[in-house]
RNA sequence: ACACCCGUAGCUCAGCUGGUUAGAGCGUCGCCUUGACAUGGCGAAGGUCGGUGGUUCGAGUCCACUCGGGUGUACCA
């Protein structure tokens, strides 16, 4: 073995490995156990978030795969209708062709080409990071399976009446030429204005002052309204202004709506585009006067001068000239929120259109009824707050959309505006016995997330009724992020309720999203995003910064990340290989929203990669070629102290990965694994094999022992590891398995540790408490009078319990070999110790000593120190037991144990404070 | 405006149903190339747990208020 790790050199290898023998797909047998990858967006790339979240899916997978669970971990891209058009859309336009040169056909053979050649980018970025997923039966929201189960469920759902097609307002993203939901808008506080008109009364005998911050909009108003409760206007309510610049004559009504406090208590209605307007609009019957074409620029609607003016330059206008007229009364600066496309970033305008809904109201009752009976389980709890405030007041879902990219919506109509909804054109001739007038196609797609929704059963065939369906469906787990609750979620449990009549899945798990290591969002235009790959693979500085400033518009961004990043990342990002990367991911998965990525954590991460690798080398040159009593039936061994111990805390170990992952708390399962292989397998284990195994003391059948459990005990904790670090696992698992004497092809395939209670062992580990305590107690002493590690030095002990004794004899060697002393002597309890620096275990007073050795002011120091800290902690729990109510109400066992505290910890004070003394004395 | 989350060591974070002297990693300071590992070993320093009040024998942990940071939802022209 390499004498240091070397993630690329095992990486690609072992996945190559594991996919050709196709170790991913189910086994067939045992309790099924399914998770559905939520499906990437097949235009993107692998990012930190990603990352984080294939991490958790693979590590429950391979957990469950190992269990001998019948294990399905479904993977899939999802189409992206805007996302994706959008990108072949932009390739058109460097040839300076547009989608409408090509036509609808051919263009969306262009998405499929550019699908075929790109877009396979994450998924093969999901391979670097040792995800499992069951690649052969992989999906997309597009291909044909998934065309039939869209087109089968929008099909039910228009015959129950749950689609329907309305004329409303929706949220229209010029740019894009499209309809999107609410959930797409995104709404901003950004400074604008608000302008103050006055409209005069037609009948001459005064104005009205409205204040607007869309003065274009003006343009389309068809009432100005009052609360009929304010009495400066009652008397003109039913009265009319004739609006200026069009000439308009429109009443003045009354509404609740109108808030009298707020700005001048008029408000000009615009019913066509502005959404409380609109509702407006309906009760009092008001016109609805369109004045925008799909552009958002001015249209027919309004008088010659503003016609096709864009927006915003009409509105310039609109203001210039009722400025002239003498109607502008004021502006005042004003921050207003704006909403804006997510994908475009152009305001939206609410715009009065044809769309498709799902009359969302009875679906929700009963998705809001499977997690209040705990059918679904959301993991943490809190989200189903978020979910329930969502649902209890959710929107009808307007599902159409003006793309190209996308499933067709399967509705034709006729000359006479008539819809029919059905599989074809031959089919709905067929069942409508329709003549052969001519019908058209609806040209609008769906939205991409009404085809994700479907994600859990469409996937596994439906609408066939497959055996996989069966097995596979309700999933047991959707591991996701809170930014998708409302977008997919909520929308999955609808749909699946609806359709299946069961849960998409169990339970939700809820994790965070992973920012920057200062809590700020990642993302291109701050330059501060992290690519998994990189944290994998390495990137040097000037790489990393010319990809972070790569397409950057403005030079002075351009500058500020440059600065940052060379700040960050003077060396540009170490080669810290998969494991290291998935482990880190695993210790900031806690129940907090917000995960800050510290490079600092995977650089600890790759030195325990590198810490696991180094012992595995200890292991196998002690063991290779050697006999370690592995085989089955070998009674030819014996255990010591060590063994037994080491054993008794992987057990432990064990028991709290487990439960750690069936809480999905892999923070504290990644920390357990950690802390048992570092602080104890690492530390302490390997290093109390080495007297077994170099000394002359110990006979062959406790080396062979010593050997059995070294080989043993580091193959069980691969397997504990192997969900979290699929790669170095395997590859160190390859050799050590065949001396451990298990068999099998890989890793993966291995049985998961259980924790056997009986193995736990109490003295054991209180044995080895003791011994680690007592070689504590002496390096303390070495560290601090600062004699050499390698000097040998002799040890008293004094006041000792039996127990104390016990174990001195019993590890005798053990203790002269780690804490490199010269020799052990038992002082009689009244005789009395030369000289020395004093550390204490329990009573027991461990003696060094001082001959020359030792520093008396810094011996002073050290125990003034000691004794401050102990009699702080003294006089505290003294006070707590001369209260009575103490003493009276507390549990007998704390009340106790608070005692025996005292006790022991006073005694100790009177010992350090004789030694303190007598130093002081010299 | 409402809801939720966060505030613990210089930094990034644990601390489960309230009960040892509040832990880890990184960083800092000593010492050490001891035959798995300097991507290492040994030792040490560092926290009135945002604040106030309450419940309790006992609060980092439960409650109320408050300050600071964040997210979501609803928004008034």
């Amino acid at each position: 073995m390499e004498k240091t790790y070397q993630p690329a050199s095992i990486e690609s290898h072992w996945y190559d490995t594991w996919e050709r023998n196709g170790y991913f797909a189910p086994s067939g047998s045992g309790t099924p156990y399914s998770i559905m990858i939520p499906p990437p967006n097949v235009t993107g790339s692998l990012h930190m978030g990603h990352g984080f979240q294939e991490s958790i899916m693979d590590a429950l997978v391979r957990y469950h795969r190992m269990k001998g669970h019948n294990t399905l971990w479904q993977v899939g891209t999802d189409h992206a209708g805007i996302a994706t058009q959008m990108v072949v859309e932009r390739q058109l336009a460097e040839d300076g062709m547009s989608r409408h040169d090509l036509g609808r056909e051919a263009f969306v053979d262009k998405v499929w080409e550019w699908k075929e050649h790109s877009g396979g980018t994450i998924t093969r970025q999901l391979r670097r990071l040792g995800a499992s997923p069951d690649w052969s039966r992989e999906r997309f929201t597009m291909d044909d399976g998934f065309y039939h189960a869209v087109q089968e469920v929008f099909i039910r759902l228009y015959r129950d009446g749950l689609i329907y097609r309305g004329n409303r307002l929706v949220n229209w993203d010029p740019k894009l030429h499209t309809a999107i939901s609410d959930l797409e808008v995104i709404s901003e506080e950004e400074a604008g204005k608000m302008w103050h008109f006055r409209y005069p009364l037609s009948d001459g005998s005064g104005t009205l002052t409205v204040a607007t911050t869309r003065p274009e909009t003006m343009l389309g108003d068809t009432a100005v309204a009052v609360n009929p409760d304010d009495p400066r206007y009652q008397q003109l309510v039913g009265k009319t202004i004739t609006l200026p610049l069009v000439g308009r004559e429109i009443p003045i009504i009354a509404d609740d709506y109108v808030d009298p406090q707020f700005g001048t208590g008029c408000v000009k209605i615009t019913p066509a585009h502005d959404f409380n307007d609109y509702e407006l609009g309906q009760r009092h019957q008001l016109p609805l006067i369109n004045i925008l074409d799909r552009d958002a620029a001015l249209n027919d609607a309004v008088p010659e001068a503003y016609r096709g003016m864009d927006r915003f330059a009409a509105r310039q206008a609109v203001v210039a000239d009722l400025d002239r007229l003498g109607l502008l009364e004021k502006v005042d600066e004003h921050v207003l929120k704006v909403p804006r496309g997510d994908r475009s970033g152009v305001v939206i305008e609410p715009w009065l259109t044809n769309q498709w809904y799902v009359k969302t109201g009875p679906l929700a009752e009963e998705a809001i009824a499977a997690v209040e009976d705990g059918r679904i389980e959301f993991v943490p709890r809190q989200w189903e707050n978020t979910y329930f405030a969502w649902m209890r007041d959710i929107q009808d879902w307007c599902i159409s959309r003006q793309l190209w990219w996308g499933h067709r919506i399967p509705a034709w109509y006729d000359d006479q505006g008539n819809i029919y909804v059905g599989r074809s054109e031959e089919e709905i001739r067929h069942q409508n016995q329709l003549d052969d007038r001519p019908l058209c196609q609806d040209e609008d797609v769906l939205d991409t997330w009404f085809s994700s929704a479907l994600w859990t059963f469409g996937t596994l065939g439906w609408p066939q009724q497959t055996e996989l369906l069966k097995i596979f469906h309700p999933s047991n787990v959707l591991v996701t992020g809170f930014d998708i609750i409302f977008f997919w979620v909520a929308r999955m449990i609808m749909l699946t309720l609806y359709f299946m009549k069961e849960v998409p899945f169990h339970q939700v798990y809820v994790h965070g999203l992973v920012r920057d290591s200062h809590g700020q969002k990642m993302s291109k235009s701050k330059g501060n995003v992290l690519d998994p790959i990189d944290l994998i693979d390495g990137i040097g500085l000037e790489e990393l910064v010319s990809k972070r400033t790569a397409g950057m518009m403005q030079p002075q961004l351009r500058e500020r990340i440059e600065k940052m990043t060379r700040a960050d990342f003077p060396q540009g990002l170490a080669a810290y290989g998969t494991d290291a990367l998935r482990f880190t991911y695993y210790s900031l998965a806690s129940t907090g929203r917000d995960i800050n990525f510290d490079v600092g954590r995977i650089e600890g991460y790759r030195n325990f990669c590198n810490k696991i690798w180094n012992a595995a080398r200890y292991v196998l040159m002690n063991t290779e070629g050697m006999d370690c009593a592995c085989g089955a039936g070998q009674r030819d061994y014996r255990l010591g102290l060590a063994e037994h111990w080491i054993v008794s805390r992987l057990q432990e170990t064990s028991a709290s990965v487990e439960k750690a992952i069936g809480q999905y708390r892999f923070d504290l399962a990644s920390q357990a694994i950690y802390e048992f292989i570092w602080n104890e397998y690492c530390d302490w284990y390997l290093e109390l094999s080495k007297p077994v195994l170099y000394g002359d003391e110990a006979d062959q059948e406790r080396k062979r022992g010593t050997r059995r459990t070294l080989i043993q005990v580091l193959e069980t904790t691969l397997r504990l590891l192997h969900p979290f670090m699929p790669f170095i696992t395997e590859e160190i698992w390859q050799r050590v398995a065949p001396l451990a004497d298990r068999a099998g092809d890989s890793i993966m395939l291995a049985e998961f540790p259980q924790c056997d209670a009986q193995l736990i062992d109490v003295r054991a580990n209180a044995d080895i408490e003791w011994l680690k305590a007592v070689i504590l107690a002496v390096r303390n002493i070495r560290g601090e009078m600062n004699i050499p590690p390698g000097r040998e030095i002799p040890v008293l002990l004094k006041n000792g319990s039996e127990d104390d004794q016990r174990r001195s004899v019993q590890n005798h060697e053990l203790l002269i070999r780690l804490a490199k002393l010269a020799s052990i002597e038992w002082l009689e309890p009244r005789q009395l110790a030369p000289d020395s620096a004093t550390g204490l275990v329990g009573n027991l007073e461990i003696l060094v000593p001082i001959a020359g050795l030792i520093d008396k002011t810094a011996e002073i120091a050290r125990l003034t120190r000691e004794i401050g800290k102990l009699n702080q902690d003294l006089e505290r729990k003294r006070g707590k037991l001369a209260n009575p109510a103490f003493v009276a109400k507390a549990p007998p066992a704390v009340v106790d144990k608070e005692r025996k505290k005292v006790e022991t910890q006073a005694q100790a004070v009177t010992r350090l404070e004789q030694q303190l003394a007598s130093i002081q004395a010299l």
